[in-house]
RNA sequence: UCCGGCGUAGCUCAAUGGUAGAGCGGCUCCCUGUUAAGGAGAUGGUUCCAGGUUCGAGUCCUGGCGCCGGAG
């Protein structure tokens, strides 16, 4: 159940509420990645330290867990992760993109110049059919396909789940995006006809890459459909993320929630939100906080780099997340990275909670704002401050 | 004092007499539905000093200087 509460006048952006089994959702907002159950880095009691309303699973990284299962628990994935909180899993079909193409050719969905100037797309992993994918990896064979999926992420037992789709990479050609998202409209029927529960919602995929009349025929599709939500889903070029929305959101259904899936940094938040997405999920706060990439107002920090030594100042002033509340210092943080493996742990464990709580804390910003009416004063307001860099 | 060992990149150490390297650190950049608790790159040197042997010395010889260990 979605209900929208306000609409931006100058924008495309919605405030709104999405009410889940595990609790309601306040829209926009940013879902955390939590792959295998879990957020990396940090433990299950401290995602309520985090502003964080909703967490992403994902169905082929659980796929060996789930099998084991047999308590046929209706709540698996929240038992997994030690929450009752809104959970979301994905289908599987990025997977068919990250495990084959990016595997083979270590590119990511977002295209950078460099990758263009690859010739052959391969899929070496990946052998994809009508009836769906066959992986081959690690010396194991496995399949997925459309109804597997859904039969996997109804035992998993997330309250929001996806259609089985195919992401194609960004080098994809129209043809072969044509043929592919043809196939994902066909995997979506079956994903619906296929389903038992009727306690979950599902989100149908627009794919189309990053050709208009495909995006647009898909939207079209994709929102014909008897789906609790949208999700838009594939891989881009540098620049085409707000080109795609602009051509897909036009011809979605008004009233479902959108979920723009995989993107997440600061700037696209912003885009994403003023397009009229409701929901998106991104590693970018996770993963970066391990890697030691801390998000402030001004911008991006590398706590690792030397001058955060004898820092004694918190990771950013006035904020409010647990990290920076206990008054912890830089210069702590960046000693917990550079010593010994356990230590790493506990240093990424504090960036972690630092950037989900900057992220989801942006979010209640922009909803607050966008409550106001005064959403885009604060964004400019923002971006006076704040500085990729 | 004597004997032995060692002096090479910021640090720890490599380098049969033949173009001085590695790891770590420091620096720069990257990470978008997580096979990623990472990835890429650049920089970095009077080889302790002074002589000598040699076509050629980080390497061999002599003498210093410094550190470590042992003996008195």
């Amino acid at each position: 159940m979605f209900s929208i509460i306000k609409r931006d006048k100058k924008t495309k952006a919605r405030l709104g509420i999405l009410s889940t089994r595990h609790g309601d959702i306040r829209t926009p907002s940013y879902v955390m990645v939590a792959t295998h159950a879990r957020i990396k880095g940090i433990g299950p009691a401290d995602i309520s330290k985090t502003k964080t309303q909703a967490v992403i699973a994902n169905t082929y990284h659980l796929w060996d867990r789930i099998l084991k299962d047999r308590t046929k628990n209706k709540n698996w994935v929240h038992e997994q992760l030690g929450r009752k909180m809104p959970v979301m899993t994905d289908s599987g079909g990025f997977q068919v993109f990250s495990l084959g193409f990016g595997h083979e050719n270590k590119v990511g969905k977002i295209l950078s110049d460099n990758a263009r100037k690859i010739r052959n797309i391969r899929r070496k992993n990946i052998r994809i059919t009508e009836k769906g994918v066959y992986f081959t990896l690690d010396g194991r064979k496995r399949f997925l396909g459309p109804e597997l999926s859904i039969r996997l992420q109804e035992k998993i037992g997330a309250d929001m789940i996806f259609a089985f789709d195919e992401c194609t990479s960004p080098l994809d050609n129209l043809a072969y995006n044509k043929k592919a998202m043809a196939r994902t409209h066909r995997w979506a029927r079956t994903c619906l006809a296929a389903r038992k529960r009727t306690d979950q919602l599902m989100f149908g995929i627009v794919q189309g890459g990053t050709y208009r009349s495909l995006r647009i025929q898909s939207a079209r599709f994709i929102g014909s459909l008897a789906f609790e939500g949208i999700g838009i889903g594939g891989s881009f070029g540098k620049d085409e993320m707000v080109k795609t929305l602009g051509w897909v959101i036009p011809h979605l259904p008004e009233e479902k929630p959108r979920h723009l899936l995989g993107i997440g940094r600061v700037e696209d938040v912003f885009h994403a939100v003023e397009n009229g997405i409701d929901l998106f999920d991104c590693v970018i706060p996770t993963r970066e906080a391990r890697h030691g990439r801390l998000w402030t107002k001004t911008g991006p920090i590398d706590i690792r780099k030397g001058k955060y030594g004898n820092d004694n100042h918190v990771i950013e002033k006035g904020c409010g997340c647990p990290v920076c509340s206990k008054r912890t210092a830089r210069g702590y943080i960046r000693a917990l990275f550079k010593d010994s493996a356990t230590k790493r742990l506990a240093g990424q464990r504090l960036a972690t909670l630092h950037n989900i709580w900057f992220f989801n804390n942006l979010l209640e910003e922009i909803r607050a704002a966008l409550s106001r009416g005064s959403y885009t004063a604060y964004k400019h307001k923002f971006f006076k401050k704040f500085k990729r860099r």
